[in-house]
DNA sequence: TCTGGGGTCCTAGGACCC
DNA sequence: TCTGGGGTCCTAGGACCC
């Protein structure tokens, strides 16, 4: 169908997405405090991929260390990552929702974008969610707005398989007041330099002299934010699929890796794994990137354009374990990365050129 | 608390060219 | 011998999201 401007756009969000499908697998444990993340090993360094709601009232959260998680939840059930499962499920639910006779726009495992033009879209929200439960046992809170930015946040008021409607009506009575790291696409550092200028919330945000922010973030930055503290956006959904500029491999070691033949041999496999990823989509690679984590927590990258792209697995290789002889040598490595950035297809719409700032 | 893995996009500075 | 302005490409780093 393409991009389509909408009267409402809906976002769909699953709840406590990978704990819900771990569940579903082992209805015993229903109500308990479910963890999943890494290995599921508390004693190897990892951290929290999903908890359920049982854990979080614990204060853990995705991104809390594994090791913390399991001290602070005495009872937690502790799970290993299962990609399959998750991507599974995930198709599942996307089916479903295409199912609906809307437009669709995957934007993660978990959560879509819908377009709709509904004179109701409370009780459309509610077929959504009806629908994913009928057909996955899946529960889903449901976002409501005039554009994909406020029916992002709206979803966060909704939780759990709730129904939250936020538009320009209701913008500033409802986040006005709350900090600009409430908003999607703020995080602390630019919560921070935001303060630094005396802006803590979303209406000192939204009152912001543009050339302040421009003169701090930039110009396409600075502007995007003085948009984003307004609520503004784009109501466009767009289920062009997805084309991935690149895949990328990495690995923290259980225990640090201290010489130059241990990060030879684990770049070779990272370098097949990434390039493996590449070659599933058949497109030549035509930049590698190394990233290198040295203990205690110090992360550097580097990063090479090849003489022309490729889809060999020897050349990747080599341009890869060339970029590692900037590494410093002597140092303790806590993680190794890999990345390959594919040429893009041809005949690419526009959609594929335009960048994600743009179109949300 | 001792901090994963897989992504994307933006900015800035230097090189190089006209 | 000292020097402009603009454009593009490349690389490193930063920030954010799920």
């Amino acid at each position: 169908m393409g991009p389509r401007s909408f009267r409402w756009v809906l976002h769909v969000d699953l709840d406590q997405f990978l704990a819900a499908v771990e569940i579903l697998r082992r209805p015993e444990l229903a109500g308990r405090p479910v963890i999943v993340g890494g290995r599921g090993d508390p004693n190897e360094r990892a951290v929290v991929s999903t908890a359920s709601y049982e854990a979080r009232a614990y204060g853990v959260g995705s991104g809390t260390p594994l090791r913390v998680a399991a001290r602070k939840v005495p009872d937690a059930v502790i799970l290993p990552v299962d990609h399959q499962v998750y991507d599974a499920a995930s198709a599942h639910v996307m089916d479903t929702l295409r199912g609906l006779g809307t437009v669709v726009e995957v934007l993660g495992w978990d959560e879509a974008f819908l377009g709709s033009d509904a004179q109701d879209p409370e009780a459309f929200a509610r077929r959504v969610q009806q629908a994913v439960l009928d057909a996955t046992a899946l529960h889903c809170s449901v976002g409501i707005g005039d554009n994909k930015i406020r029916a992002k946040i709206a979803t966060g008021f909704g939780k759990p398989a709730g129904v939250y409607r936020l538009t320009a009506d209701t913008w500033s009575q409802v986040m006005g007041e709350r900090p600009t790291l409430d908003l999607w696409g703020v995080g602390a550092k630019v919560s921070r330099r935001l303060a630094a200028h005396g802006i803590d919330t979303v209406a000192q945000l939204a009152a912001a002299d543009g050339a302040v922010l421009v003169g701090e973030f930039g110009p396409r930055m600075g502007a995007w934010y003085g948009e984003l503290g307004r609520g503004h956006g784009s109501a466009v959904v767009d289920d062009t699929p997805w084309v991935a500029r690149g895949h990328s491999r990495e690995t923290t070691y259980q225990r640090n890796l201290t010489t130059a033949e241990q990060v030879t041999a684990a770049l070779r496999e990272l370098a097949a794994q990434a390039h493996a990823d590449t070659e599933a989509e058949g497109r030549p690679v035509f930049r590698v990137g190394l990233k290198v984590r040295y203990a205690p927590f110090f992360t550097r990258t580097l990063s090479r354009k090849l003489p022309a792209p490729t889809r060999s697995l020897e050349e990747v290789t080599a341009a890869v374990l060339d970029l590692a002889a900037g590494m410093e040598p002597g140092r303790e490595v806590r993680l190794l990365g890999v990345r390959a950035e594919m040429v893009m297809p041809e005949g690419g719409s526009d959609a594929e050129t335009t960048p994600v700032r743009g179109r949300i």
